[in-house]
DNA sequence: GCCGTTTTCGGCCCGACTGTTTTCAGTCG
């Protein structure tokens, strides 16, 4: 048995759960918070730990007693502290608080007095205005109440980067045209450029609040206004989205762009460094007593706390403090850097566009490069080519480079491989292509130990030479195959591979995390789009995000060489 | 329950909005 890391989270935050219903202390219950998102992020296996016998405490927000729990999870896989809680409380208490509006000491109020402990209750004493009566609750909590449970049921996903982008882009627009508005910018996850956002947080300037936010609840796409003040307003987009707007003065955007920006746990770490020094950090700026220390940059603030500026990408507390303490920060990988595509496919399989328009494409974006990866003979779906159709596309390739130099078309292939961890093509065509990735798109199921082993003796062909999206996971979709990343980046590092960031936004395969895992055991990652179509070149975009968001630097990716120095690195 | 260059005890991020109050608790981000 293995107990991965989301598993230990997700019972800490059930016990955090049960533990606020009960009125537990506040601080406790956060401690559980605060290891489980240490421990749902971080890229080590914690039950490797514990079998390595290592010590626990080391690790932040890991005191004696959380280590000892986590112990005992990753041995028995039970944690009895949330089985006593639950003798207490039903389980289902921790379900009702998904639900906005309602927090902990509703629902234990619900439960205590209506014994209400599941959505159908909850939905009956609704309609029947017994939730009104009780004291705290209104007429308009009961009718939100009905509203949520109807909203819950139909969708309860995080949104892909790339999907958001537009409509943050047209809120944009919208909002700078309003008179006197300035400074619209997008926050939160989305200009950390996190893989999936919740909602889009946005702050703009202007000397009277109000009027913005008139305006803002009129755009007209919005369905539903939760919340209308003076400085701050939410609404629900038909799309179901929320967007939340800020209105800031001039003087405190800084502030309010480096709170909004988060992450939370990024803020909490500065806040707590102001708190060391007597200093408060709020929304509005960095305060001693009534003097305001920093406000209008976040230059200006990370500067008063004797820091380099950290990116919004790396703003998650994972180590950015200590390295720009050391002035150690990466010097990250900027879109700018990318020389080509090395993972695209055409018509010959199941791309939409012809050879000729991806390669047409990829020139006009002002690349060096493209390696054309179409799939081979073992994934029949979508006509995968045997050896004989890839020779003749090889042929094709040699003679259209000789027209389109010095642009260079890079012979190549998406390789399945099989379940026994061969390629599906003989050596002798492998050894003609350029490049090739090398990818899994069948027997998904297989346990951990066979999936790393069938990778691991697929690496050992010489002609393997980028894992392709290594995870196989599709955000919303489908949870990633089981295996273990750290072995195969190892043996990456021992064979010379590389391994893929797949830029498709439902993708994003690999994660920040093992990117950063990646470097830091000296693999070099590649970035590419896996294009089904000319258009979806333009998604590089999104894997540059994802390397930032790992901590990459030009030097970390492959397809920043130039060709002749790719040509070299290849042989 | 964690943590430490004010501390091994006594702190722990903080303000806006809503609804139900009649000065504030609960929730949220």
């Amino acid at each position: 048995m293995t107990v991965h890391n989301k598993e230990i989270a997700d019972l800490f935050n059930q016990l955090a759960d049960l533990l606020e219903i009960e009125g537990a202390n506040p601080f406790r219950v956060r401690a559980y918070r605060n290891a489980a998102r240490y421990i749902a992020d971080a890229p080590h296996s914690l039950a490797e730990r514990v079998k390595a016998k290592e010590d626990l405490t080391e690790l932040p927000g890991i005191g004696k007693d959380l280590a000892k729990k986590i112990e005992t999870i990753v041995t028995t896989g039970h944690l009895p502290a949330l089985e006593r809680e639950a003798k207490n409380i039903p389980h289902a208490l921790i379900d009702m608080m998904r639900l906005p509006g309602l927090g902990p000491k509703r629902v234990k109020k619900l439960y205590e007095i209506l014994n209400i402990n599941n959505f159908d209750d909850l939905k009956n004493a609704a309609e029947k205005h017994n939730i009104s009566q009780l004291p705290g609750f209104g007429l308009k909590t009961e009718e939100k109440i009905l509203t949520e449970l109807k909203r819950i049921k139909e969708t309860n996903k995080r949104y892909l980067l790339a999907d958001v982008e537009d409509i943050a882009n047209e809120l944009t627009d919208y909002l700078n045209a309003i008179p006197g508005v300035s400074n619209v910018t997008v926050a939160g996850s989305f200009r950390r450029r996190c893989e999936t956002v919740g909602d889009l947080d946005i702050l703009v300037t202007n000397k009277k609040g109000s009027e913005v936010i008139d305006a803002f609840v009129k755009f007209p796409k919005v369905s539903d206004i939760i919340s209308q003040g003076s400085t701050r307003s939410t609404v629900r987009l038909s799309s179901g989205l929320q967007v939340d707007l800020r209105v800031v003065p001039k003087i405190h955007y800084g502030a309010a762009m480096h709170y909004f920006t988060g992450s939370k746990a990024h803020n909490i770490e500065l806040r707590n460094r102001a708190v060391k020094k007597g200093w408060k950090f709020n929304e509005y700026g960095v305060y001693k007593g009534d003097e305001c220390l920093a406000r209008k940059t976040e230059h200006e603030i990370y500067h008063l706390f004797k820091l380099p500026f950290i990116p919004p990408e790396l703003r998650e507390n994972r180590g950015e403090f200590e390295a720009a303490e050391k002035n150690q920060l990466p010097h990250l990988i900027e879109l700018a850097d990318i020389r080509g595509d090395l993972h695209v496919h055409t018509t010959e399989t199941d791309g939409a566009d012809t050879l000729e328009e991806m390669v047409q494409a990829a020139i006009k974006l002002g690349y060096e490069y493209i390696a054309i990866t179409d799939h081979t003979q073992n994934l029949k779906m979508v006509r995968g080519q045997d050896e004989k159709r890839l020779s003749q596309q090889i042929k094709k390739i040699q003679k259209l480079n000789e027209i389109v130099a010095p642009f260079r078309i890079l012979t190549s292939a998406e390789v399945d491989i099989l379940e026994d961890g061969r390629l599906d093509l003989s050596d002798d065509i492998l050894a003609q292509l350029d490049i090739t990735v090398c990818s899994i798109h069948s027997h998904f199921n297989l346990s951990e130990k066979d999936q790393t082993n069938r990778v691991l003796k697929a690496m050992k062909n010489p002609f393997f030479c980028i894992f392709g999206h290594p995870t196989g996971r599709l955000l919303n979709q489908r949870e990633p195959y089981a295996i273990d990343l750290e072995t195969i980046i190892k043996a990456a590092k021992k064979h010379g591979h590389y391994l893929e960031i797949n830029a498709q936004p439902s993708r994003m395969d690999l994660d920040d995390q093992h990117c950063r895992m990646a470097k830091e055991y000296g693999v070099k990652l590649v970035i590419s789009t896996d294009s089904h179509s000319k258009n979806q070149l333009r998604n590089i975009q999104f894997g540059v995000s994802q390397a930032r968001r790992g901590w990459l630097e030009k030097d970390d990716v492959l397809n920043t060489l130039p060709l002749n120095k790719l040509l070299k690195a290849l042989k």
